[in-house]
DNA sequence: GTCTATAAGCAGATAGAC
DNA sequence: GTCTATCTGCTTATAGAC
């Protein structure tokens, strides 16, 4: 493995487990074994390690994305997309806790961010429609009912994570994403089709992964 | 005006506009003028500074709270508490972005934020209870049916500023809380009496502080 | 690719005079 | 209450040898 690929993995895991502020370059370089320099060469700054994460994130996210709004759109398919779309947040979930301040600190990462999140909500919104088109969910009143729908999820998708972070657990499990889930779940509730929910529901429950 | 207020307030202007990181104990001596020996014999350190302006939001918001789930709750009461929570966010909006480094950085501030929250969506989920009796709502589905509409309109609340400015909002504006009370009404829509959400978005429109 | 050594800057905080 | 002066510790980042 070489050092390049150490240095992302460890700096990853710290920023999840302590915060986006924990993965400085002196301290990354300590706990490698390597030298400051020898950081600075595989690495142009700080940022770019942050950046080169972001990209992996988005790069998994927009294929999750494409893949699962192709339809029609079953209720374990629907199950999946959000349970496979909140394992990935954990993945990297040292991103959303700090998202502000990351992105106040480097404007390339401010502009990728902000191009995935247009597009994520363009999507999502997509996938509602063709939910409302397989005859899955009701179109929620008003001119954007839809759009309002893919925000409220796109909010509890990025927030959720930070939630519990901020709420005071000390680690944050893999098990603790079906919580999300079942919160997003709650918000489109009001619109799905009954057989489609429960269907859903259950899928959610058979492949959330267990505590421990 | 004591020095000590004029460090409050200049705290509070420079982290609402810039972030959390902005307001170092360096930069608030500097440009109020004043030593920054001053500053610590007023504040044992930068974290009491935070501290002192998180109690005043705290104050403000159960006094907010409180005050408005006395019943019975009118539409345009339901309304006007929603956008005064808002405006409320809106002046301590530093807080909300840059929530997680704050509370990582200070048990005693973290400890007196929780402490806050179990109580809010306590009360919120309470305020939705009130709704339920009063007619004005009906009882989602599901066990905790409530508690979820509760958490959910928390979840908007806490992050509807911080969503703005993670989107690239150069500024925040009070008339841009609006939108957010918008969407959070949107997730109670399907369970408010029709007549009374018609009331509510009449009353939110009517006012909400105009842009400008 | 990797190292040593160090520059340069900025933060929070304190001691002690007035 | 307010000041001057300063200490300490930390960070990012670079120059140049191996």
């Amino acid at each position: 493995m070489s050092n390049r690929d150490r240095i992302l993995e460890l700096a990853l895991r710290l920023m999840n487990e302590e915060g986006a502020g924990a993965a400085g370059t002196t301290r990354i370089a300590e706990e490698l074994g390597i030298s400051p320099g020898n950081l600075y060469y595989h690495f142009k700054n700080r940022e770019e390690i942050v950046r080169v994460l972001f990209d992996a994130l988005d790069a998994e996210f927009r294929s999750l994305l494409i893949e699962d709004a192709d339809p029609p759109i079953s209720a374990s398919r629907f199950a999946a997309f959000y349970l496979r779309s909140f394992d990935l947040a954990w993945r990297y979930r040292f991103f959303f806790g700090g998202l502000l301040g990351l992105l106040r600190r480097d404007e390339e990462l401010a502009a990728r961010y902000r191009a995935l999140q247009d597009w994520a909500i363009d999507e999502l919104e997509g996938i509602a429609t063709q939910l409302v088109k397989d005859g899955s969910m009701a179109r929620p009143r008003g001119r954007d009912g839809l759009r309002s729908v893919a925000l409220s999820t796109w909010l509890i998708w990025m927030n959720w994570i930070r939630f519990l972070q901020i709420s005071g657990r000390e680690t944050i499990e893999p098990s603790d994403m079906a919580a999300g889930v079942s919160q997003l779940f709650d918000v489109l509730a009001p619109y799905l089709d009954p057989a489609f929910e429960k269907s859903a529901r259950r899928a959610l429950a058979r492949e959330s992964p267990k505590r421990g």
